[in-house]
DNA sequence: CCAAGCCATTAACATATTTTGTTTCGCGCG
DNA sequence: CGCGCGAAACAAAATATGTTAATGGCTTGG
């Protein structure tokens, strides 16, 4: 499998083989982390730039009553904390969904990066943007889509990002997230989950094999949701132009 | 009344007043906004960095139905597209919902700044993750608080951004946000808010003067909103050099 | 001054979602 | 092998929220 933040950075900026080569350097030093595992607990100060480069994890807040809202998932190639040098104390958690393996980049590397590498920052700050993108999307989704709808968005949503990263094989890709934690992101019961899936299912628009969610009809299922992934801003938009380093 | 974006930025930084006179120099060009105005178009590539110096603004999305979800308010010292010099295509909407008062921002103005202004810029980076702060603690709303205690949320959230400017008087402030507006920003229909806010004025939390919203009971109204304000960033975090500047 | 329109408010009823409880299935483990 | 557990599936009753429609106050503009 190929590097998955070469290729998340691919989309909206054009890396050089010295870009690659480096991207490729400063993550290999892996770590694994156990599923259902917390891998920056809110309130902390993390001294290091985190990125998922295998498995699924969340960013979540939970309530005094004990529920829960998650309000991303992080798929391989997204930072945990792109925010680093700013030092912030983090005001929500983030863990592990499935096993996942994580890279823990200094501030020092980054700061390195933007002076030698500014096409690499670029890309880092896309994909900033598109994270903010995407959590008002979920806010729209919460707001004022019916279960069934943003259930569909959020297949799209999680398949196109995957797709990103090469990680959806014949239309289908690992879906490790059990129904208890898509109702915790999509701001339902478990019990509402079950059902709304298993509408999606009988329309014929996806299926599960094993752990895995095939897309029957992605027209369907993209109709359902209206999903336009253009909110994802996988693309980059204009050949060139923008310079503008980083904020180290 | 003073700037309010030099009154937003001195509280993640510390501005010299040379900072502050650069400031208010480069907001001296304001343009007024009738209300319920697009200041922004989905789809725009705006050339100028936007700022609310006056009145409140909303970020939106509309959907193919008609309704339309608000994702975010903006108030005095806001701006409305940080991310400039990435040059992209607005993914959202952001119109007026009071008449407003705007000031733009030319690219070149902020390159000079990041050069020679590097607190202001560090300001500007601290303003936006709390935006993203604030868009995450919307989701959890969204997601699992019911209405009383999510509009209790908000008002709390409005009340505290407002504060920080200097817009609070006497515990309280300009509500020019219509029952409808605040709907579509909570997610629910204009009856079902009319009755939360009934509801909120009935147990003694708050109450309307003309419009001005006065907070009755600060505490209860924390309390039932589950409302913790650190997640607005608005003090710097430096252990050692808390001072904490009143608010008031 | 009246008419038109916006806004807040309320009622009665309809629907979506939650809550609760039970059942089944597969799987790791003693 | 049986056991316990997490996950999924299903159903009935309870509740939160939505829909529709009507009212009156208030501003605004002719």
């Amino acid at each position: 499998m190929q590097n998955p933040l070469i290729l998340r950075l691919s989309h909206p900026v054009d890396l050089s083989s010295d870009d690659r080569a480096v991207l490729q350097a400063i993550t290999s030093d892996i770590r694994e982390v156990p599923r259902r595992t917390d891998i920056i607990h809110e309130g902390d100060r993390p001294d290091c730039v985190r990125v998922v480069m295998e498995g699924i994890a969340c960013r979540y807040k939970l309530l005094r009553d004990g529920s829960r809202q998650i309000t991303a998932f992080l798929v391989p190639g997204d930072l945990c904390n792109p925010h680093i040098t700013r030092l912030q104390e983090m005001d929500h958690g983030i863990a592990s969904v499935s096993p996942c393996m994580i890279v823990e980049i200094p501030p020092s590397t980054i700061t390195k990066l933007a002076s030698r590498h500014p096409r690499v920052i670029d890309g880092l700050v896309w994909a900033s943007l598109a994270d903010e993108s995407v959590m008002r999307e979920w806010i729209v989704g919460l707001g004022r889509r019916m279960a069934d709808r943003n259930m569909a968005h959020l297949i799209c949503e999680l398949y196109t990002r995957l797709e990103a990263v090469g990680l959806v094989e014949d239309r289908s890709f690992h879906m490790p997230i059990t129904q208890n934690e898509l109702s915790d992101a999509l701001g339902i019961t478990t019990v509402h989950t079950n059902r709304t899936m298993a509408d999606l299912r009988d329309r014929g628009l996806i299926a599960f094999e094993g752990r895995w969610l095939r897309v029957l009809d992605l027209a369907g299922l993209r109709d359902l949701g209206q999903f336009n992934p253009q909110y994802l801003h996988l693309r980059r938009q204009r050949p060139g132009s923008d310079l503008e380093n980083g904020e180290g």
